[in-house]
DNA sequence: TCAACATATGAATACTTGTTCATATGTTTT
DNA sequence: AAAACATATGAACAAGTATTCATATGTTGA
């Protein structure tokens, strides 16, 4: 008797052909995934987190983020940095101080979403 | 003569105490910060985010998603596991086939804002 | 211009994490 | 029951990263 007949040649299961073209034309460019992925990992950190909820209401200098997270001035400063990179505060000099806010609304939405998923 | 009068007894620089006392105030606790990094940390990997992206349509088994995104078995079950785990997926079993989808509709919120930025 | 202040940065270290390899679990068919 | 299939899991290694420490840059006032 015949063997079933194997239309994806040489792959061993059942045929996913039909659902892997789907994907496969429907998937943004990988170049723009990992630049998705690369902003998530700036949520992805505690530390960050909480500087980003510490501007939700305000702008603030480095001196009162610093203080009110009790972290050293030091990683404040590199975790600005990465968010300064990721385009998601802004800031303004006065003087010596430099005052960081958040850059827009997405930051607002994102951090929310998350916040309602994990309260489910 | 008199030094400055100093409020916040003891520290150096300006003072931040009502700029402090605010942000502590409004603060969410450690323990929901340190979950909304773990969640975003989920999506701060481009595997994750392909898979998620696949899935945003329709429903797939693990062998579709494998087959598409050109990853091994192992490691797309390993990447659902930890998606499994925050929630972000779902999924329900047809004999040997396991198929998965997006929890809800907050990965598809989340993703989009995420997408909506970096593409500024 | 010098001292004090405010913030930024580089290097080193401790910790986390994604993949691979080998194997285990669970399901269906013969 | 055994074989084939579909998916899951554990251990190990390579690669990435957040913090600390020391120091640099930039700004203001004396």
């Amino acid at each position: 008797m015949e063997e079933e007949l194997e239309l994806w040649e040489g792959e061993k299961g059942h045929d996913h052909t039909a659902a892997v073209a789907k994907v496969r034309s429907r998937l943004p460019d990988d170049g723009i995934l990992y630049d998705l992925a690369d902003l998530f990992r700036i949520f992805a950190d505690s530390s960050r987190i909480k500087i980003l909820y510490a501007l939700y209401e305000s702008e603030l200098c480095v001196g009162a983020i610093t203080q009110a997270l009790g972290m050293t001035q030091s990683a404040v400063s590199h975790q600005l940095r990465a968010l300064r990179g990721a385009k998601l505060v802004k800031y303004r000099r006065e003087g010596k101080t430099i005052f960081y806010s958040l850059a827009d609304d997405h930051v607002v939405t994102i951090l929310a979403q998350g916040m309602e998923h994990i309260e489910e």
